[in-house]
DNA sequence: TGTACATCAGTGAACGCGCGTTCACTGATGTAC
DNA sequence: TGTACATCAGTGAACGCGCGTTCACTGATGTAC
């Protein structure tokens, strides 16, 4: 594979330091998939063998997957649990992302795998992402369902951004609490303030 | 290692399938580090030897960091390109929030490098994520320069939550620009109206 | 009641892969005398 | 002007590691006769 490259002459050896960086850089162009646990550390922690996970996996995707989706499961129980179906949609709205933002302050890893991976392929059109769309869309005032949609869209940024800059920027001057952060992004969104 | 676990009596196989699963959710609760590209990839790439990198860098750490500093060189020179210096701040609040989304939609993986991964430790107190804080605040009119912090980050969390979910989950019911859907979340922060 | 057998829930060794890092080397280019 | 030598910009082989996956096996537990 050397040769490709001609060498530098005699002075000219600091080029490769910025062609290496710019590599690099290239590299970057493509998302950069986040990994998940390993086969073998799963293994290693219920003090099995690597071989063990065959018996109920077929590869390291179907745990993957399964993992994937028992996350969203409980996810989706929290968000549940925490939601007060007799208040009235604005308040369901700001406990609905209290609860999530509580759940992705407390599953840092499992947030990012849900939040900050694509969707397994054989997810499209069910996946964590959607399905809280929709339960997001329900609780907003508009009539127009794709002014919902795209309401509820905004939202899910809002909230998903405060949640995920607190995981990975936690030197950040954070003052307020994240709950705070999002309702005060929320509340501006045309057609919430007239609702509460 | 096994022997720590005692086999399962016959019909309980499938716990394993459950420990497994949950295993993998321990596992999640810390954070996961997204991977850069590998020193061997980034040789391969410039046609070079591994072991070349080393006349340059001590470390992939350091090859790392180098990469991190050039990106977000990168990202403020674009910041910069894209500033109307004579317009008023909410104009040029709105062309930085601009070319921070088209930044990052342009370079996904270096995006996520940037601000889906903890800052570099010697970075601290001057990682791109403070600066570009900074940034943000000198543009914002209230007076209070701790409300104008808080401001700015609550602006940041929202334009990272629109770059970060259309990197994720481009398969989302998209329906405006970034842009737009930054913009409606922006606007309704306290103090930003009245200025413009 | 005893025994042969099937099944279940795994183990353990091995494979090939890519990784970061080391180390001795090589061959062209410049410099000293 | 020629030649010995130092330096520069790398190469190439090797190391030990963790990884996903395979395969032949093992030993306890249940079932059939």
């Amino acid at each position: 594979m050397p040769g490709t490259r001609q060498r530098r002459t005699r002075g000219e050896g600091e080029r490769l330091r910025a062609e290496l960086v710019a590599a690099a850089i290239d590299l970057l162009l493509e998302p950069q998939p986040l990994p998940a646990p390993s086969l073998r550390a799963i293994a290693r922690a219920c003090g099995v063998a690597p071989s063990a996970v065959y018996m109920h996996f077929a590869s390291q995707d179907a745990l993957n997957y399964a993992v994937i989706t028992e996350l969203f499961g409980r996810l989706r129980a929290d968000l549940d649990a925490a939601d007060p179906e007799a208040a009235s949609p604005a308040e369901r709205l700001d406990a609905l992302l209290g609860a999530y933002l509580t759940w992705a302050e407390n599953h840092p890893g499992a947030y990012q795998l849900l939040f900050e991976r694509p969707d397994p392929l054989d997810t499209e059109g069910e996946g964590p992402g959607l399905d809280l769309l929709d339960r997001l869309a329900r609780l907003l005032p508009d009539t127009d369902p794709q002014a919902r949609r795209a309401t509820a869209l905004r939202i899910w940024c809002a909230v998903h951004g405060v949640a995920s800059l607190r995981i990975h920027k936690p030197s950040a001057p954070w003052a307020a609490t994240a709950r705070s952060d999002a309702r005060a992004l929320v509340a501006g969104l045309a057609g919430l303030l007239a609702d509460t």
